[in-house]
DNA sequence: CGACTAGTTGAGGCCAGTCAATGTTGGTGG
DNA sequence: CCACCAACATTGACTGGCCTCAACTAGTCG
């Protein structure tokens, strides 16, 4: 991919509205009732500790469509997690370039970019209407000195995000255009799945812009790919509802025949 | 770039030899009169905390160059400090791609790749003879625990590299084969300035093909840029010694012309 | 010396970017 | 309901940047 020169629009402007907070009080949800619990906190813990992790949740926030949770260079304080909705991470260079870096969905934690400057290094920006709730990252710390099972919990998404960006890395660095499609959407695919929503058939959240923008792809390669898929029988798409009906092809074009000769 | 079919020989083989170990008592350092601290620990720790922290280094590793200090899929039980010589660290997929994910100095630490699922999912490799201490991470979570700024200066450092990896995806996304060059070149000369040598002139410790794989780029097109840079009067290249001539330029190549039309 | 590795250079081809025209969809207001 | 518009998506023609393949040079080591 070339520079970006006319900048698609990726609804990355400083003017995009700020987002609303509710207190905690006004709803009813916890930590210890929630649905997504196992999703945020895969770790165990116990009663007494989750009593205690739910006093960090401060707030919600409530986000419509292409509304900024934060934006780039704005002071760090708290991670965020996704109740319902999703966002993208979108990094904003001083020259003007744009890449989206990750989207992220229900039961996922973002924020994390902040943590290296105390300052946020991307924006964040709801991709349809979401929910979050703010746990501010100064008493993640502070609980997790006293929570051995919460600094567990810190550390290993930490470094499932560096994980997540190096592999992101290899594909950018090393996939044709068609791997890096099928990659996208078997991940998506593993990731609804795991929320226990069909694999095989959901919305796309994104623009091909988007898409693009985040494989390091033109739209028009996105779209021309996304018909070939079509034709050759791997996916269904109609705008932005894809079907895939052969994903063991995808998977193959994902680990590309000619690399591995055995 | 495409698919790496003959795989340029990286040295990422499982026969590369492990590393030898040398018992902590053998060595006359410790971390409180180390030179590296500052660069190991940038916060500000007390004599007492730090002379705690020493008590990590439970063993020093030295390799020599090509040796490996951990193998993809390995066990993740510490992360490294580089005392002197530098290392790469390459992703080995299972289709046998592979990609440079990072170059490492002295003075940086790595091993952040494992914390996320307990296995490492790069390989580290010597690029040179060198030397590292080795931290523990379970040690490392128990002291922090204790130590606030320990904990402090490791979500900083794992945060630090959340940004760096995302600033590598927007290179391999959106920049021109001169651009990454050329900011490669920028980001090694930052880095050897910010250890006291000279920012200017320094010698490569890796291949034409090695840079290329960090880069997504094949090793002709590093080769064939290199030499451009020299002709036109940016740099001096002659085999792996580089001298920076005009890094104004270098950096305008970076921010590209086009993209930004302010 | 020959074998080997690292790097350079050239010729040619292809994948994906660019530009541009057209189609599709969803929302708004008459 | 339809007309209209804007945003999104598709499709085609063309181009060019980088990959591929291949030949050659220089340096190193047994």
């Amino acid at each position: 991919m070339a520079a970006p020169a006319g900048a698609p629009a990726l609804h990355v402007t400083d003017a995009t509205p700020r987002s609303q907070v509710t207190p905690i009080r006004d709803c009813g949800t916890h930590c210890q009732t929630c649905s997504l619990r196992k999703l945020c906190l895969p770790v165990a813990f116990t009663s007494d500790e989750l009593k205690q992790f739910d006093t960090l949740v401060v707030h919600r926030t409530k986000l419509r469509r292409y509304q900024s949770l934060y934006h780039t260079g704005e002071s760090f304080h708290a991670l965020y997690a996704i109740r319902f909705g999703s966002l993208k991470t979108v990094l904003l260079a001083e020259d003007g370039r744009e890449q989206v870096m990750g989207y992220h969905m229900l039961g996922e934690i973002i924020g994390f970019d902040g943590i290296g400057s105390d300052r946020h290094c991307v924006g964040a920006i709801a991709l349809e209407s979401s929910e979050l709730c703010a746990l501010p990252f100064k008493s993640i710390e502070n609980l997790a000195q006293v929570i051995p099972a919460l600094q567990r919990n810190l550390h290993q998404m930490m470094g499932t995000q560096i994980t997540r960006d190096q592999s992101a890395m290899l594909m950018l660095g090393s996939m044709h255009a068609e791997e890096r499609l099928a990659l996208f959407l078997l991940n998506l695919a593993d990731r609804y799945r795991h929320r226990g929503y069909s694999s095989t058939e959901y919305e796309l959240r994104m623009s091909r812009a988007e898409i693009g923008s985040h494989l390091g792809l033109t739209l028009e390669t996105v779209s021309r790919i996304f018909n070939r898929f079509h034709r050759e029988g791997l996916m269904h798409v109609q705008g932005r509802a894809v079907k895939l009906l052969d994903t063991v092809a995808l998977k193959r074009i994902v680990v590309n025949r000619d690399s591995n000769p055995l």
